[in-house]
DNA sequence: GTAATATATGAACATATATTCAGACGTTGC
DNA sequence: GCAACGTCTGAATATATGTTCATATATTAC
């Protein structure tokens, strides 16, 4: 075997990967986020307003927590006239969600 | 059927919920406790000096994430002499790091 | 007893973050 | 054209959060 190049922390993270894996955990970690998350989790795309409503917080700051899931990439948006649909992007996101409700429920 | 109480949000998270689930994720979203989870998740516990070394934190910076981690039952502590030793509490946390990795790697 | 070690604590500070507000932008209907 | 609508944006503000520093507590060794 040829000699490793860090033999002191074998299975640790990288730097990368951890400041990626915080911020993962960042985009959930807010209680208007989490019901934003939440009412996409059905997997139906549902507009800014609707989500406001939904998520109980005012259309703008839905608007400003979108961007930030948008950038980075846990939501895709779909424009259809002046509305803009969301909808949850990828399975991955939902098994998040869903492995969170887990632990709270029984953990 | 019986009437249902609340028939306009059918599958909404109670607002309580929301909030233990943002907190949980909360406990994930810094950069700091990553690394220090990611040095436990391998099932073996580790005291404060250890997790200071392999975080990269002060022993002070670990001992304040660590009584935040305790009080959310995310980890539990063994006194020996003048050590503390940590280690995760059951597999939940493991799982919900493992697959917050696996969104990072191939998401 | 004292000294050294390991961890915990609290205050202070700097930074990050969520929300609100006012306004801009693009789209639809008239 | 204009007005209404849905969404976005940026600045301002309040609050939350992580780290550092000094100090406290508890345990072991002498």
């Amino acid at each position: 075997m040829p000699p490793r190049t860090r033999p002191a922390k074998p299975a640790a993270l990288d730097e990368r990967a951890a400041a990626q894996l915080a911020e993962l955990f960042r985009a959930f970690s807010d209680t208007s986020r989490i019901r934003i998350i939440s009412a996409l989790a059905d997997g139906n795309e549902k507009n800014v307003s609707a989500l406001a409503e939904a998520a109980d917080v005012s259309e703008s700051a839905v608007s400003h927590h979108m961007r930030g899931l948008r950038q980075m990439r846990l939501v895709r948006a779909r424009k259809s006239g002046r509305q803009v649909f969301y909808r949850l992007d990828g399975d991955h996101v939902v098994a998040l969600f869903k492995q969170g409700l887990d632990h709270v429920r029984h953990g």
